[in-house]
DNA sequence: ACCTGAACACCGTTCAAGT
DNA sequence: ACCTGAACACCGTTCAAGT
């Protein structure tokens, strides 16, 4: 009795979920479409093209990966180092997250999904660099502490080996100390 | 009067290069073929199939990423923190290291490009920790520094904002110097 | 207003047939 | 031994026709 019409909300989650699962390949009109119980040119009722609907669904995920992480953050805890460590682990695991590497990827060959990406870096840079000013006193060096610890949260989600007899939280927490100690000159 | 025959390495070469231009989608059988002056038909006589060729080339970079890096850092520079520096300026702008945004999303969906990484990671990472051991008198916490700055490698190398007012190399070079002072405890 | 169904293009894969 | 050419499947895109 339900009714197979979709709106373009039901093609964007879709597309969302595939896009964090399987990359932007994985996001295919026609799969979407078996999977939304009607036929792909129904889909060209709502969207221009493949195109217009993944533009979207970096939409939705541009914010679940900073407005969303950040204020679960500080929803969740208030101490500055609290915070950061609840960050890395909210950026190791989160299937929201899922298709950073994709779109980082894509970036390369599309402006427009450079420009998203620019954005998102230099948010969460501020971000990293907020937490950073209120845990130490010296304001020694903040920009290259902060893209240090931001650099490492990137990095270290995207690498695969870990150094033997260290887990991530271990090695945040080293960082976090090391570019504490950085500042005290 | 050029023999329109092309071996495995005529197809391996050009997938490579395919791969760190456009990424993995890039490698397509039919625009090869017709790059190469042939049908996809012959293909189809070397390899068995699309995957076949994408595994040759990732052969190819996963040499051109590693030791091959590794051994233009060493021939270049003697100096642990030069080979740093150069090694950070080589991962940073190598046409050969275009790929790797695109084959870490992969390893994500194919376990054996997971052990590929994984690999390359554990030896990039020895090659940082043996860099910093020959620089750092104390030996304390190498583990955790070569880490912290293996990480800054990749997650810089995939940061597209820059902190206001530094570039690259200004990031790494303190990041260097935080680190080494980091084992004076 | 929203969807179906048929059509066409592009590419992966197979294979019989050519040289 | 290596390649062509035709065939088929899958998916992006268009569009006339349905409700």
């Amino acid at each position: 009795m339900t009714t197979p019409r979709k709106g373009p909300e039901d093609w964007i989650a879709a597309a969302f979920k595939a896009l964090a699962d399987g990359g932007a390949d994985a996001v295919r009109v026609e799969p979407l479409a078996r999977a939304l119980g009607v036929t792909k040119g129904s889909f060209y009722w709502h969207f221009t093209d493949r195109n217009a609907l993944l533009d979207a669904a970096l939409d939705t995920w541009e914010r679940a990966g900073t407005e969303g992480i950040i204020e679960r953050v500080d929803a969740s805890v208030a101490d500055p180092r609290a915070r950061l460590l609840l960050l890395w682990e909210l950026t190791s695991g989160e299937p929201g997250l899922g298709a950073e590497l994709a779109i980082r990827d894509w970036a390369r060959r599309d402006s427009s999904v450079a420009d998203r990406v620019r954005r998102i870096d230099a948010r969460r840079l501020d971000y990293v660099r907020d937490l950073l000013a209120a845990l130490s006193p010296s304001s020694h060096d903040l920009e290259g502490r902060a893209m240090l610890l931001y650099a490492l949260l990137i990095g270290n989600f995207f690498i695969v080996a870990q150094p033997a007899g260290m887990d991530r939280a271990e090695v945040l927490d080293r960082a976090v100390t090391f570019v504490l100690d950085a500042a005290r000159v």
